[in-house]
DNA sequence: GTCTATATCACGATAGAC
DNA sequence: GTCTATCGTGATATAGAC
């Protein structure tokens, strides 16, 4: 029930798995209580589902951009304005991402020290070959990674400190686009990416 | 009773408002469910205590470093390093705070769009007169806060998926010295700040 | 002020009619 | 498969002895 799970995903979002309870989640998906135990048993299987979700999209941005034959100002700006894109657009798949990580990781901590972790090393490997051949300064790549997450996904799960302290009720798209833009200057200046005319001369 | 606090910000931020008990937050403490009802009354009123307690300590380091007098290379240097310690030594409280936010801000929303609101536009000042002085590029300098902010607390916030990435038990001190290098550099660079000695042939 | 014992209620989960 | 009515548990909060 593709339906349920996308209701969910706004409660848990906005309550945390402990703080939605069954009768929101029904309410939510305008259904009985007794509905959603019978497709998926407990709350936790139904929390996981949604979870499971989330986690399968969430490293596709980054083998899709981070990839050695991209130049690094094409690669990491194209990843960081794919993971704004993803905040703008599904802000509460992070949201509960970042829940789940904030209180332990009870129940992903296989996925972080398995699948990302895997990920992260060859993702790595990528930038260090970038810093390589000069295209960029040689940052540490993985904690390089955690800021960009960090940066980007602080639009998303925080994003009512940022209406607050910018005084809207939401964020148009135009603070939207400026946000993207000094984040993408962030990372590329920050990273001392060079600029891809210079590609030519190298 | 600050030994009470000071159990009760661990209890808080390891499972949330709603996912602490009261029997949990007591037996960190020490003491009787009952003994907590009769110093605070509520759960409410002593998580919104705790919280307190860490807001008045939030916006020091920003108004200690982020001053017109210093060249932004000191001062967003020392700022970012010292959010850092931060998210070194008081984890917790910047859990409590993000936790917080991901739920949307009900405890706190007076403080982010009155208090919090007005320190930062201060702030953007300082750093929009560096740019006219010429110190550094004319970066959007609340987009730069927010990012600041990011970069520095993830490292407490989402911690669990820092040591599951990198494989350790325990961020180390080597480990976390190469993350505060990571991000002022991001920093410095990314907005273009000049390096120190220009200012003089400035 | 401190604690034990308990009232009250909301939650996740289920039984069982349709 | 779908729903109403309800069970049992564990939570916050309090009463009342010391």
């Amino acid at each position: 029930m593709q339906h349920i799970l996308a209701a969910s995903e706004k409660v848990f979002a906005q309550h945390g798995f402990q703080g939605a309870t069954m009768t929101q989640l029904a309410a939510a998906a305008g259904l009985p209580k007794a509905n959603l135990h019978y497709y998926f048993g407990t709350k936790e299987r139904l929390y996981r589902t949604v979870l499971e979700g989330i986690l399968t999209l969430w490293l596709d941005d980054a083998t899709t951009w981070l990839v050695p034959e991209r130049h690094p100002a094409d690669g990491l700006a194209g990843y960081v304005r794919a993971k704004m894109a993803h905040s703008r657009l599904r802000p509460d798949a992070s949201r509960i991402f970042a829940g789940e990580l904030l209180h332990g990781a009870p129940h992903i901590m296989l996925y972080l020290g398995i699948e990302l972790r895997r990920t992260v090393t060859d993702l790595a490997r990528v930038i260090e070959g970038w810093s390589a051949r000069g295209l960029m300064d040689p940052i540490n790549p993985v904690h390089l990674l955690f800021n960009i997450w960090a940066m980007t996904q602080t639009y998303a799960d925080f994003d009512v400190q940022i209406r607050a302290v910018l005084g809207k009720v939401s964020i148009d798209d135009v603070e939207f686009a400026t946000a993207t833009e000094t984040v993408v200057a962030l990372v590329l200046k920050g990273s001392g990416v060079r600029a891809l005319e210079e590609r030519k001369s190298a």
